[in-house]
DNA sequence: CCCCCTAGTGAACATCGATCAATTGATGTA
DNA sequence: TACATCAATTGATCGATGTTCACTAGGGGG
C-alpha cells in the first residue's frame, strides 16, 4: 500500500496542511479528527505523526500560516488619505479576513492558552508584526510624543479591533455581522484619534 | 451501590456543576472529562445525563453561571466620581474578574460558537444585561443625543475591553497581565471619552 | 542483483462521550 | 410486616478519538 514518491514531503505536508485546513473551516477546530483528514488525502494516520508531533502541533503550524495570511491581506491594502480613513481601511480588511476564515481566525484564538501549553514564541512575534501595520498608520500623530505612545495606542487599537470582531462574529448573517463590526470600529476610530488630537496639540504649542 | 437520597436532587446537580467549575479551572474545557467529573462526585457517568442532555448542555450551564457571576460582581462595584473614573473602576472590576476566572471565562467564549450550533438566546441576553452596565454610566455624555448612540458607544467600549482583556491575558504573569490590561483600558477610556466631547459641546450649543 | 534505509502502514492501546437495559432501594399500600 | 411500585442510579457497551511503534514495502546505491 506503500505508495512513496507519489508526492515529495513537501507537497505531503502541504496535503496534510490544506486539508486540515479545509476540515477546520468544515466543522471547527473542536472537531476535527486525524484520521479523516488522513483519509482526506489518501494516506494513513501513522503518516500525519511523521510530519507532525501530535494534532496541536499540526494546528498551532496551521494557526501560524492564517497569521501570515492575515498579515499579507492587511499589507496589500492601499492607504490612501488622513490618518482616519487610512485606519478605517485596515479595520475594514480585518474584518473582512476574520469573518471570510471564521472558523481559521478562532482556531488562532482557541488554541492561544490551553493551560499549562506554552504559546510559541513565534506566536506573539507574528502578532507584533501585525501590531505594526497599525503603528506605522498612526505614527504621523504622535511624532511630538514619546514613541512608546505610539505603540500603546497602536495596541489599544489592535485590541479593540480584536474584541469589536469577535464579539460581531457571533452573529451568524454574514453582512449584518461585517456592517456592525464596521460600525463600531469607525466608532472608536473616530472617537479616539479625535480624543488624541489635544494632547498632540499641547506637545505642538508647548515645545521643550 | 445506588445510594439514593444522600443528596437531593438539586444538592446534586450543584455538585456536578461545583466540580465541571474545579476541573475547568485545573485543566481547561479542552481537557475536561464526564467520567472524571462523575469519579470526582462519587457518582457514575450515567447520572450526568440525568441532569444534562450532553456535555455542551452541562457546560452551557456554567457558562451561564460565570456570566452571572460577572454580573454580580460589576454590580457590587461602587461607582464614584465623573463619568472616566466610573468607566474606569468598571474596567478594572471587569479585568480583575476576567483575570482570577480564567479558564471559566476563555470557556465562555470558547463555546460561543461552535459551527452548527445555535447560540442559545439567554446567551445574548445576559451579555445585554452586562452591556447595561457600561451604558448606565456613560450614558450622561448622551443627554442631548440621539440614545441610541449612547447604547453603541457602550457597545464599542465593551467589546474593547473584552479584546484588552482577551490578549493581555495571554500573558502568564497574573500582575503583568493586569497591569497590561489596565493601563490599556485606561488610554482607551480617556481618548474615547475624550473624543465624544466635541460632539456633545455641539449638541449643547446648537439645540433645535 | 541484492541489500539498505526510510516512507508509510495499520493493529493495538487507552480513553473519550453517549446510550440504555438492568438493578437498587425508598416509599406507599395491604 | 410483606409486598409492589417506580424513579434514581448503575455500568457494560458502542463507536470514535489521539497516539504509538513494530512492521512492511519498495526506490536507489553499491
Amino acid at each position: 500500500m506503500a505508495r512513496r514518491y507519489d508526492h515529495s514531503r513537501d507537497e505531503l505536508r502541504q496535503m496534510i496542511l490544506d486539508e486540515t485546513a479545509n476540515q477546520i473551516k468544515l466543522v471547527g477546530v473542536q472537531k476535527i479528527s486525524a484520521r479523516k483528514i488522513a483519509k482526506e488525502i489518501g494516506y494513513t494516520i501513522g503518516t500525519l505523526y511523521n510530519f507532525f508531533r501530535d494534532l496541536d502541533d499540526l494546528i498551532m503550524q496551521l494557526n501560524g500560516i492564517t497569521l501570515d495570511r492575515l498579515h499579507t491581506h492587511l499589507n496589500n491594502v492601499e492607504l490612501n488619505g488622513t490618518v482616519e480613513e487610512q485606519l478605517t481601511e485596515l479595520a475594514d480588511a480585518y474584518i473582512a479576513f476574520t469573518r471570510n476564515n471564521l472558523n481559521l481566525w478562532n482556531s488562532v484564538f482557541e488554541y492561544r492558552l490551553v493551560p499549562g501549553k506554552e504559546q510559541p514564541d513565534w506566536y506573539q512575534e507574528k502578532i507584533e508584526l501585525l501590531l505594526r501595520l497599525i503603528e506605522q498608520v498612526i505614527s504621523p500623530l504622535f511624532t511630538h510624543l514619546d514613541p512608546k505612545e505610539c505603540h500603546q495606542s497602536a495596541w489599544v487599537l489592535w485590541c479593540s479591533f480584536h474584541g469589536i470582531c469577535t464579539l460581531s462574529n457571533a452573529e451568524k448573517n454574514n453582512e449584518i455581522a461585517m456592517e456592525q463590526a464596521r460600525t463600531l470600529s469607525r466608532m472608536l476610530i473616530e472617537n479616539y484619534l479625535s480624543g488624541l488630537k489635544p494632547r498632540i496639540g499641547e506637545a505642538d504649542s508647548e515645545p521643550h
